[in-house]
Formats: structure tokens, C-alpha cells, sequence
DNA sequence: GCCAACGTTGGC
DNA sequence: GCCAACGTTGGC
């Protein structure tokens, strides 16, 4: 299995809108980089992903779990554009700031710290369970 | 609200 | 194919 990071303006998408669209999940669409959906179409039914919101929070709220591999995204024409779907699967109870991770030696390396303006980024196992570890949630 | 960093676009 | 200009993102 891998995991991953989704990157999120709540204002825009938020943990909430996710959680109420239930096991069905959403399309985690609008992604206009190509890194970004490199990313995606790496990503397998039953990955595991943290949500994050960026802007004034900055913060891992919870995580999510890939339930449809890369397809095109619906709310383009343009056929560059993929992206998977996902639904919220346990919210953290404690979030994970990002200066909480930033303090942590052990995610120095993380591409939330290294290059903070991509969308969607891989997360290694061992950040993954420091995280969960932080959050307060089973990894 | 500002600004730095980065990615994309388009002219040559 | 290069590079300058521009737009966007996201932290501060």
C-alpha cells in the first residue's frame, strides 16, 4: 500500500465536505499540475491518504482511502486532466499542524516542508505513521 | 495583504 | 528549444 498527501483550501473543499459525501466519496478534481497527476495515476484502490488543509488552518485533519483509480477529470474537456476519487475514513483527534511537523526531525523530508505549493504528494510509511502517531489515530 | 517560489505559456 | 513574462499558490 501507499500513502499520500491531499492538500485542500477549506474554504474551497473542506474535511466536512468529504466526510458528508460518506463511503461514496468525490472526485478530487480541479488539479491543474502535472506532478500533481503523475501522482494520481500512481495511486491504487485502497491507498491511504492524509487531508490537509492548507491557508489559515495548515493542518492534517484526518484520512482518506482511494476508491477509484486515476480517470478523466469531469469538470474538463481537457483530456491532460485525471483524478482519483476518495472518501474521508477516520478524522484525526488531534490535527497536525504544520508546525507540529515541522518540529519533528523525523518529517524534515516531507514534501509538505520541502515544496509546499504541490497538491498531491507522496507521504513514506514512516511519515505516516508519525503522523497517525500525532494525530492520535491508528495508522 | 504581501511576497517568494514555482509552474505554465507564448514569442522568438 | 529557450527564456521572459505572467499567473497561482500558500506561508507568513
Amino acid at each position: 500500500m501507499k500513502y499520500w498527501l491531499f492538500k485542500s483550501e477549506p474554504s474551497t473543499w473542506s474535511w466536512d465536505d468529504q466526510v458528508a459525501k460518506g463511503d461514496s466519496g468525490e472526485e478530487w478534481d480541479g488539479v491543474r499540475n502535472y506532478q500533481a497527476r503523475n501522482f494520481m495515476r500512481e495511486m491504487s484502490v485502497g491507498d491511504r491518504g492524509f487531508f490537509y488543509h492548507s491557508q489559515k488552518e495548515k493542518a492534517v485533519v484526518g484520512t482518506v482511502e482511494i476508491i477509484a483509480e486515476a480517470h478523466p477529470d469531469s469538470t474538463t474537456d481537457d483530456a491532460r486532466w485525471d483524478c482519483v476519487d476518495i472518501k474521508a475514513l477516520t478524522p484525526a483527534k488531534t490535527p497536525v499542524t504544520l508546525d507540529d511537523i515541522k518540529a519533528d526531525e523525523r518529517l524534515g523530508e516531507m514534501v509538505l516542508v520541502k515544496n509546499s505549493r504541490l497538491s498531491v504528494q507522496p507521504v513514506t510509511e514512516a511519515e505516516w505513521q508519525v503522523i497517525c502517531e500525532m494525530a492520535g489515530i491508528a495508522p
